[in-house]
DNA sequence: CCTGATAATGTAGTTTTATTACAAAAATTA
DNA sequence: TAATTTTTGTAATAAAACTACATTATCAGG
């Protein structure tokens, strides 16, 4: 893993170093940031060592020479920054927790689009293709995710409808047939209703799949899972990233869709888009 | 703003730059990791332009110049954002429009993250605070976002609605109280129903707090408007990521409505968090 | 569609920066 | 202590970046 952060292998050997080279780790550490924009003289002269000196202690840690140094140096900068203090903290004020919460969830956004299994995503689009309905599930929070799916799909033209009831839902999986896809979006996967449902649609015979975390129950009786990893929170300030997670990927789903519906159905978008104008006050003015 | 990534203010500035700026822009995007590597010499080749030019684009820039670009480059490709701006082809596949995807939420919910006016959000939070309940309205997507307020907002002991039905919204504030706190939600702002609900409720003396875009109409009629700009999306493939950056955005009201309340209210949050555990399975097997 | 003004770009020379070869100085060993 | 190895520095070289200025392209007003 390449990953391995400069100032961290530097400070490890440490030991093995010799006057020289000390002198020009110690000038590095008391101020990396600086290190990074000076040049190979002036730090030559912070550290009292020679030019040569410094270029022999950054080939030592396998970089090209000094401005490739700089470069790795700069990098495991800001890994180091990333990692550290983004919780929120009791007396931070507007200013301070506005960035660190969207810093945290362009962090687990990152992550997500990562890790997430193209095969997987490729296999439920070719399902909701085949679906001759589609019913999306959620409870809390994930019934708003499940209600922003239906708003979405709803525009391809076939039957859609979302539902956080659970004796709605019960009453629609038993009564499933096989060309019905049930979408069961949960963060934990671990809500008995949620799970006892989704085994009876799949007793039924139904396409279930799950929108939820990784060896979950709920996960593992599904037809497909679709698994999103988001780290637990253990912040008690910080939000839950997954469910927006779970929107861009219905955000993915509904792109794969339309992409395999062809260009043609553009212009069907186009028709529901514009369905809308006559609510809405005109730009101008 | 320091915070921005330098990847991401380029490609964001693509239009604003002249013929031999925008060769040296589409030289780095097409390998970023590689112009961390080159001299000033070989990407200037690789644009075909000249040295000067390249020096020339890096100022634009607000470096120093090309070494101190370099620096920047390479830290701004640490952070989670990699390419942006790129827009999904009709035959792009799921490794390909996948990441497409979460790359353009990231890169606007970075947008957001820094245009943001936090005096404002201040104010939201204050008018949270002393509000005795509050309504959130929403039609459409955004009325998936007002459920997730809802669902928020619920958990911090007051009388919490969300409604997505216009007359519903309608009666709520023609009754409106001047405790009240209505929190309407709009993605444009134009919607003529959501407008005139709003002015009714100002008309009443009830606080209004608007989250749409600046300059709409419902913008300026409101109490307060938390506006967020999220660039039009043009592509008839891309989703409306403008949903997303209010989610977050109230992710930010609730994290300051809890700061505000102080420490002891954590305890309360927790029972509500312990009162959903016998709706689930446990986490050993 | 010219002409002058302005902006964009490139050329060539200068300066700065980094690297190399080699020599001197320490340190180590026998 | 002398031979040997390692470390460090000096000075020269090479590479890279930058600057001043010249040329070319672009555009607005006549």
């Amino acid at each position: 893993m390449q990953h391995q952060n400069l100032l961290m292998i530097i400070s490890n050997e440490l030991d093995s170093l010799n006057k020289s080279e000390r002198k020009v780790a110690d000038a590095i550490m008391l101020d990396p940031e600086a290190a990074t924009h000076s040049s190979i003289a002036s730090l030559a002269l912070k550290a009292s060592v020679s030019e040569p000196s410094v270029n022999r202690f950054c080939k030592r840690f396998n970089t090209a020479g000094f401005p490739d140094f700089k470069i790795k140096l700069a990098k495991s900068l800001v890994s180091g920054v990333r990692f550290v203090n983004q919780n929120v903290d009791s007396d931070d004020t507007v200013e301070h927790f506005t960035p660190k919460i969207f810093d945290s969830t362009i962090n687990d956004l990152s992550l997500v689009r990562d890790s997430i299994d193209h095969g997987v995503v490729n296999e439920v689009v070719n399902r909701l293709i085949d679906a001759e309905r589609i019913y999306f599930f959620g409870l809390g929070t994930s019934g708003a995710v499940a209600r922003d799916a239906e708003n979405k799909f709803f525009r391809f033209n076939l039957p859609v409808s979302f539902h956080d009831d659970v004796l709605m839902m019960r009453m629609l999986a038993s009564t499933g047939r096989s060309s019905d896809v049930f979408f069961v979006i949960s963060h934990t996967g671990r809500t008995k209703e949620v799970i006892e449902i989704s085994e009876i649609a799949v007793d039924k015979g139904s396409t279930v799949i799950a929108l939820t975390s990784p060896g979950s129950p709920l996960s593992s009786i599904c037809s497909i899972s679709l698994e999103v990893n988001v780290p637990e929170n253990t912040d008690e300030y910080m939000a839950m990233t997954s469910r927006i997670a779970h929107l861009v990927i219905l955000d993915v789903l509904a792109t794969g869709f339309t992409l395999r519906r062809g260009p043609d159905f553009l212009s069907h978008l186009e028709k529901i888009k514009s369905s809308l104008k006559p609510t809405r006050l005109s730009k101008d003015k």
